[in-house]
DNA sequence: TTTACTGTTTGACGGATATCAAGTGTTTTT
DNA sequence: AAAAACACTTGATATCCGTCAAACAGTAAA
C-alpha cells in the first residue's frame, strides 16, 4: 500500500527523510461502522489521520446521549492537538461512520520531527488556529440559534458546497441531527414544517431547495466573520409569521 | 511602568533580548468600563496580554444578544492563535468588564521571533492545544446540560477556586447569565430555586453553599477528562424529585 | 417471501426556558 | 436629597423541543 501523506495539509512541507521518519512509527487502521478507535479519557500518545471514511468525533452526556462534535473527512488529521499536553488524554471519543481506514501517527516521534522544522511548526499552529476557529464558530450555532436556524444553516452550506439546489443529505438523518444537537424526531419534524411551507422538497436522503432566499434568511447567515453582526435583522418577525 | 511580560505563560521563556523585541511593537491601552478594543471581523494583527481588569470576548446574535465565549483574566494572552491565517480576522468581539489595561504586540513581529525559538513555538501550541480543549469543553456545557447544571457547575467550579463555601460571585450576575447562556431571569430564578431548597443561601453577590454534596450532584461534575462518561448516572430521577 | 432489524415519521404530552411586563432595589447623577 | 439609570427579581404566558409510544418504511437476514 503506498499512501503520501504529504496529501496532508500537516505533513505538506515534509521531505522525504522526514516522511520516512514518521511513517516509521505509524500504523494502518480499518475499522467496521461503529468500532471505536479511542474514547474519552485515555490516554493520547497518537494522532491520525483518514485515508478513508468518515471518522465521527464525539462526547457522551450523563444521560446517554452523544453530541457529535466533528466529523473527519478523509485527508484530514485529528488528534494532534493534544500531543503538546503534559498529561495528554483525549477529550473526545472517535468512532468510524461507516467503514473506515486510518494512520496513526506515534505524537512523540513527530515532535522530533517539529522540533527540527519551524516550517512544519507553523503549520500545525494554522491548522490549531483553524481548528480554534471552527469551534467558536460551533458555539455560535449552539447557543444563538434556534433548531430550525441550525438545520437551515447545515443545508445551506452544503447546497453551496455542491453547486446545485438538489444534493443528498451528507449522512444518516439521525447522525446529522445528532451533530445539529437535536433528537432525530425534531430534525424530522423541523424537515417536515420546511416542505410544507415550500421551502423544500425531500424524498429520502434527497433534498430540493426551492425557495433558496428564505431558507437564507432562515439561516440568517451571518458567517463566521460577522459582517455586520449588530443590525438587528428586520426579517425575524415576518419569518416567524412566515413559518406560521 | 515595569511591566515584565514574561509572567505571561506564552512570553516566559523569551530572553531579555527577544523581550525588547516584542516590547517594540507593544502599546499599553486602557479601557474604561463596556469600551471595545475589536469587533468581530475586524483585521487581526495584533494580540493581547490582559494586565489588569477582565476582557469580555462574545459573538452578538442576529437578535442583538450576545454570548460571551471568554472572560480574560489578568496575566493571560488571547487572540494570538489568529496570526497563523493568512487573513488574520477576529472572530469574536472584546470589550472591558469594568476598567482594564492590557498590552497589544505586533503579530508579525511575534512571528519572527517565534521562527527563531522552537520552545517558544512549542509554548504557543501547547497555550493553543489547552484552548481547544477548552472550547470543546464549553460545547459540552452547552449541548448537554441544562441551565441548572451549568449554574450549579460553574458555582462549584468557584467555590474549589476560593476554597470556601462562602464567596463573591466573580461578575455581575446579568454578566455570568450571558457567559452560561440563559438569561438574567432564568439566572435569578435558578438562585431562587437553590435556596428555597436550601441548598445555598444568598445575599446580593455574596453566596454561602450549604448542601455541597446536593450541589455537586446537580453538576454532575464529571470532568473533561471524562473518567466515566457511560454510566448513565442514577442520580437524574432522584435529583429531579429533589429539586420538585 | 417472510421475518427481523434499524432508521424515520407521526402524534400526544410535558417541562424547561424565553418573552413580556411590572415591580423593587441600588447606584449614579444632578 | 431627588431624580434618573441600571440591575435584579417576580409573575404570567408562550413556545420550542424532548420524551414516550406507536406506526411505518427500507434493508438485510432467514
Amino acid at each position: 500500500m503506498n499512501i503520501d501523506i504529504r496529501m496532508a495539509h500537516l505533513f505538506s512541507t515534509l521531505n522525504d527523510d522526514q516522511v520516512r521518519q514518521v511513517m516509521e512509527s505509524s500504523h494502518v487502521g480499518t475499522f467496521k461502522d461503529g468500532e471505536s478507535l479511542f474514547e474519552t479519557g485515555d490516554e493520547a500518545n497518537r494522532f491520525f489521520l483518514v485515508i478513508g471514511g468518515q471518522i465521527k468525533l464525539f462526547r457522551v452526556s450523563s444521560n446517554g446521549d452523544q453530541k457529535i462534535i466533528d466529523i473527519i473527512q478523509p485527508g484530514n488529521t485529528f488528534a494532534e492537538a493534544l500531543m503538546f499536553m503534559e498529561h495528554p488524554i483525549y477529550p473526545v471519543s472517535a468512532e468510524a461512520l461507516g467503514p473506515a481506514k486510518v494512520i496513526s501517527f506515534d505524537s512523540r516521534r513527530f515532535l522530533q520531527i517539529l522540533s527540527e522544522s519551524f516550517e512544519v511548526c507553523f503549520r500545525i499552529m494554522g491548522t490549531m488556529s483553524q481548528r480554534l476557529r471552527g469551534l467558536i464558530k460551533e458555539i455560535d450555532d449552539l447557543t444563538l440559534q434556534s433548531a430550525t436556524t441550525r438545520l437551515c444553516a447545515m443545508l445551506l452550506r452544503r447546497m453551496e458546497e455542491v453547486g446545485q439546489n438538489h444534493f443528498t443529505l451528507p449522512a444518516a438523518k439521525g447522525v446529522l441531527a445528532a451533530r445539529l444537537s437535536m433528537k432525530p424526531e425534531t430534525f424530522s419534524r423541523i424537515l417536515q414544517n420546511l416542505s410544507t411551507k415550500k421551502i423544500l422538497k425531500t424524498k429520502g436522503n434527497e433534498i430540493e431547495v426551492v425557495d433558496c432566499d428564505l431558507l437564507r434568511s432562515l439561516a440568517h447567515l451571518e458567517s463566521i466573520y460577522g459582517l455586520e453582526p449588530e443590525q438587528p435583522c428586520v426579517l425575524n418577525k415576518e419569518l416567524k409569521i412566515a413559518l406560521k
